[in-house]
DNA sequence: TGAGGTGTATGATATATATCATAAAAATAA
DNA sequence: TTATTTTTATGATATATATCATACACCTCA
């Protein structure tokens, strides 16, 4: 991860959205961009937190892990999120990890005067808070499927997430390539079961899979499998 | 669920903890009270949002269904703890229900009342955001623990959690007593599993019941089975 | 150009956990 | 008090999912 000297379009992130203009020059100061290629990673399970971090450009995968080789993917993040606000409030160690999927550029404050920035400003605040509200809810709603949906109903549900989320690519596919091991730490399960799903659901046509770019051919099915409860 | 005339003791939530003493009128004015039996509802998943609750006494738990008659507690509340904050930030539809454990009081807010609280008081504001930064933490943690350690580790965990939460009271019991049925809805896994993973424990004289109150007999051994991954 | 890693692909087997069935005990209501 | 529902208690069985083992295709990097 080297120093990125160009800078960002100052639009993107929600700092820059949201603060007062009177901030903004100091926002300017103090933002720094680093660049990141494949597999670098931006912080790590335990690390102080030193800061936060915005993605400017790329994919990033948010990450918790477990007894060495497994782990659980936590929240993928595109161009515009937030990264790294999981430090906040606590330990004031990283919960998670952070690697880019693909070549990466972020804008990054510290911690202190990302904290300033929040006192400064109210409207910032607030949707920050906002912000983890959602993501609360998103993750409740996961952490029940976890325990009661089986593999299959989590893979639908997953792919019909990100579908959601990242949209199509202009080839048809979900915008958002993914290894199948990637795949499977995000649905909580392993590799070989998120596999043989994955192929199960080909065969039934609910998804077409080229590589790592998958397309859902049948959103109706792939609802079922979702059901909710009520 | 009724009306309760005498009111709280202006100290317990937040909002009377927090917002600008100019402020605190208008919280007095518009602050309601109600008591609530065990087994009442305070708001269902699926309502739509009219506002928030604190607890001022007694305790609630808080869960999500699936499938009826399976359920994930996703969090217990006691004194002073907000509820209901989870329906802010999107559907305006409760994405859980809260059901009393026990009588209880609370305290209400309707939902504009409460967001012009938040926009005037930037500290209460702050400590919301700080409340919602931690809680994600621990979900976040609770999700992996989910989808990679056993139910006996997860038992473990939930009551080294429980007792560090709520403490022992005098007889030396955690003070949050639970039915066996909450207390597998909370670590995810099904009554009976946990009932024999209980038992287990016990025999291991790792913890020791009395009903339904629990208290822990060897930390030392409970740390061990909910290692950590580094 | 080969070597070594990483992701993909499948089958065989093990096992943790859910499911089903049933009953006693305890709490709550009538 | 009896009646009825809820909670506790256990055994037998089923099954979803993890684990283990192995092979091949495909990058990338030295």
């Amino acid at each position: 991860m080297k120093k990125n000297k160009q800078g960002c379009d100052r639009q993107t992130c929600l700092v820059c959205r949201l603060c007062l203009k009177e901030w903004l020059p100091a926002v300017q100061t103090q933002k720094k961009h680093f660049d990141c290629k494949k597999g670098d990673v931006l912080f790590r399970e335990g690390d102080p937190v030193t800061g936060i971090y915005f993605l400017y450009k790329g994919k990033v995968k948010v990450h918790k892990h477990w007894d060495d080789g497994k782990e659980l993917i936590v929240r993928f993040a595109r161009e515009g999120d937030i990264v790294g606000h999981r430090g906040i409030g606590t330990d004031m160690v990283y919960p998670v990890t952070a690697t880019a999927l693909e070549p990466a550029t972020v804008c990054y404050f510290e911690l202190d005067f990302f904290n300033a920035s929040l006192k400064v400003n109210h409207e910032l605040l607030y949707e920050l808070m906002l912000f983890y509200a959602r993501e609360l809810q998103e993750f409740e709603k996961r952490m029940r499927n976890l325990a009661h949906m089986p593999v299959k109903g989590r893979l639908a549900n997953a792919l019909l997430t990100l579908k959601e989320k990242f949209g199509y690519d202009k080839d048809g596919f979900i915008a958002f390539p993914l290894s199948r091991q990637d795949l499977a730490s995000y649905i909580g399960a392993t590799y070989e079961t998120t596999f043989r799903m994955l192929n199960a659901m080909i065969e039934e046509n609910l998804v077409a899979v080229s590589g790592r770019y998958i397309t859902l051919t049948n959103e109706e099915k792939l609802h079922l499998l979702r059901k909710e409860p009520f």
